[in-house]
RNA sequence: GGGGCGGUAGCUCAAUUGGUUAGAGUACCGGACUGUCGAUCCGGUGGUUGCGGGUUCGAGUCCCGUCCGCCUCGCCA
């Protein structure tokens, strides 16, 4: 075989009369017969255009440039000289050829299904992971499977440099059924056990610092049962890391570090200092816990004009949980958004929607209100808001031709109801900027001091907010420790040492400092309403680890799927996997899952109970 | 589990209210062609309209079911 001196992206005019041979696919054929044939030659690196000459060549090797097909795989030998035909300058090697001299077909291709191009419309999905081999061909894939090699080599250079170790975790481990759904895998020498695939190495990064690690990171598979979204695998990869002898700020303080040294080398962008921002104020003015500051239409809470005004469902709603605490999740309240320029942008049909849009999220509707060119109140309940004008103008600073969307209910559903709808009305008015790919901001936020625990709405236990091995935060710890189990105002208040770093509106990082002391351990598996016997049964090993000399310690975990995404401005998580699953978790490639012999069940002691339905 | 969109030639798409033999580009096959740049020109093969029922004189088109893909709500400690 005739082996690669270089490669399809190399040669320049300063090889010219050298002597080369390249290895790659035919990415196209221009031929003019068995006098004259042109190759496209390309491999990761790109494309180099080779001439098969007939006046040089013999007929064999002239009749086989002429069979030659798009995705054949070549060695050639040849002589790289200036193009005598002009240069193409859509090509970094456009200025230069390769005259063939040896040819070898290494191996020519069946009919490709579709070509890996990225300039026709690309073929649908299925087809693309049927033969992602052929797919990942495409300069884009090569492009996003590059950036993603090269994120993760800063990252570990980053945390080498900051004396992090990194550290396998096991992929078979113990169930523990909290929080996702997981998967399953039986075991062949333990009749009737079960290991399950990790959701994240949580608790083996904190037994390791436990172990004195001190500080740990590994690039992890987690796995986790649920249904996938455009950003979202069943498997996916994170950038996981935990240390020792911390408080909050030195981990944020790491990870502001690792992003601003990931966006320099990543596209030479320098992070500005990232702001902070609480949870409750971004739940108040945005109606979300990663809000996305790139743009206005912020909530506003109007209970109290409300309360003053004519209208029945504002009185209504604020009659709910009115004994309640301000920011009890149960208390009625009634909030707007101010649209600017709304009224012309937001038309009936639009604002309709709105309204069907909140009662998706259990809100009763959305109220509407125009503000004409005069400053007079349009539609729907203008008329018994005449009383509370004046207020309602000053609170929102509302000016002729704004638009102003009400949600009244409890705290939780028109929160929720009015943050969703807040990120629809900014893509109908046209006001979220391009990505960050893209030219766009990038607009980082970190935000602290999420609570500890919240209802669960169908059972009504608490559940924790993180995950149970959150601890509170530095000044919360005794008021935790003596809170009543039965006091819902005050747990409820609990503020966590958790964190989270938020990217135009996407949770990029979340993390916390976990509980170092048995005792806040043992109060939080009991508000969750486990007893000690099953605290014990499901987190011994945890529990005991930490009665041996744990440190304190907190950590974080990055998307990286998602980091990669924002680099190669794809909203696919997809496109950054090599080999992805669909929405029912099938790999169409290897036809992942599949079914297995009874043999295969018997010795793991698996006995299915699938029928195939009788056509 | 719920809601929405889609599935027509290898691929990307078209096909009037339900109406003749389901078309085009591309790929593929054959031919022509000595400077192309996603080469060009000529000719050709290629279809159980995802699958199964139903309505109808007649279904790619309407109805029911089902499978697959995508988006989304729930879910994702």
């Amino acid at each position: 075989m005739l082996i690669r001196t270089h490669n399809c992206g190399q040669l320049r005019e300063s090889d010219i009369g050298a002597t080369v041979r390249l290895n790659g696919w035919v990415n196209s054929y221009r031929g003019h017969g068995t006098g004259l044939v042109f190759i496209d030659l390309r491999d990761r690196y790109g494309l180099t255009q080779l001439v098969f000459d007939g006046e040089d060549l013999p007929k064999e090797v002239m009749d086989a440039a002429d069979k030659l097909r798009n995705e054949d795989v070549l060695a050639v030998e040849g002589k790289v000289r200036i193009r005598t035909g002009g240069e193409n300058p859509k090509l970094v090697t456009g200025k230069i050829e390769v005259v063939v001299s040896k040819l070898e077909v290494l191996n020519k291709t069946a009919n490709p299904p579709f070509l890996p191009d990225d300039l026709n419309k690309l073929p649908n999905e299925e087809l693309r992971l049927s033969y992602r081999y052929i797919d990942l061909r495409r300069p884009r894939m090569q492009q996003i499977m590059q950036m993603r090699h090269k994120l993760a080599k800063v990252t570990r250079d980053y945390f080498h440099e900051n004396g992090f170790l990194e550290v396998d975790t096991p992929i078979l481990y113990k169930s523990t059924p909290e929080g996702a759904r997981e998967f399953l895998v039986p075991s062949r020498n333990v009749p009737g056990g079960w290991y399950a695939l990790p959701q994240s190495p949580q608790l083996f990064k904190q037994i390791l610092m436990v172990a004195g690690c001190d500080r740990y990171i590994q690039l992890c598979r987690c796995f986790r049962d649920e249904d996938p979204r455009a950003d979202r695998q069943a498997e996916f990869t994170q950038v996981d890391l935990e240390m020792s002898f911390v408080r909050r700020d030195q981990v944020i303080d790491m990870m502001e570090g690792y992003v601003r040294r990931l966006w320099k080398e990543m596209c030479g962008y320098d992070v500005p200092p990232i702001q902070r921002m609480g949870y409750r104020e971004a739940m108040e003015r945005f109606g979300i816990d990663r809000p996305d500051t790139r743009y206005g239409l912020e909530i506003t809470d109007i209970s109290e004009i409300a309360g003053r005004s004519d209208v029945a469902f504002f009185k209504d709603a604020l009659a709910k949980g009115a004994d309640r605490p301000k920011f009890n999740s149960q208390r009625g309240v009634v909030k707007a958004i101010r649209v600017p320029g709304g009224a012309e942008k937001l038309s009936r049909k639009i604002t309709d929607g709105y309204n069907e849009f909140v009662r998706g999220f259990g809100a009763g509707g959305c109220a509407v209100v125009k503000v004409n060119a005069q400053g007079a109140f349009e539609t729907g309940i203008a008329k018994f808001l005449e009383g509370v004008k004046a207020d309602l103008v000053s609170a929102l600073k509302l000016e002729p031709g704004d638009t102003v969307l009400f949600v009244a209910d409890t705290y939780a559903v028109c929160t929720k109801a009015l943050g969703e709808l807040r990120q629809k009305v900014a893509r109908d008015m046209g006001v979220v900027p391009k990505p960050g790919a893209e030219g766009g901001p990038w607009n980082f936020l970190i935000v602290v001091d999420f609570p500890m625990f919240e209802k669960n709405k169908d059972t009504g236990k608490w559940v924790a907010m993180h995950h149970p091995f959150t601890a509170p935060n530095d000044d919360q710890r005794d008021a935790f420790v003596n809170a009543p189990v039965d006091d819902e105002v005050t747990i409820e208040a609990i503020v966590s040492a958790g964190y989270d770093i938020v990217l135009n509106g996407q949770e990029i990082a979340g993390g916390s400092i976990r509980i170092h002391d048995p005792a806040v351990q043992g109060k939080v598996f009991q508000l969750l309403g486990m007893t000690p016997e099953q605290a014990r049964e499901k987190f011994s090993f945890l529990l005991e680890a930490l009665s041996y000399g744990a440190p304190p310690h907190g950590g974080i975990a990055f998307g990286l799927d998602r980091l990669v995404m924002n680099f190669t401005g794809t909203d696919n998580i997809r496109d950054v996997i090599a080999f992805p699953k669909t929405q029912i978790g099938a790999d169409l490639m290897t036809k992942a899952p599949s079914m297995v012999t009874e043999e295969q069940l018997k010795e793991l002691y698996v006995k299915s109970t699938y029928t195939a339905p009788v056509k």
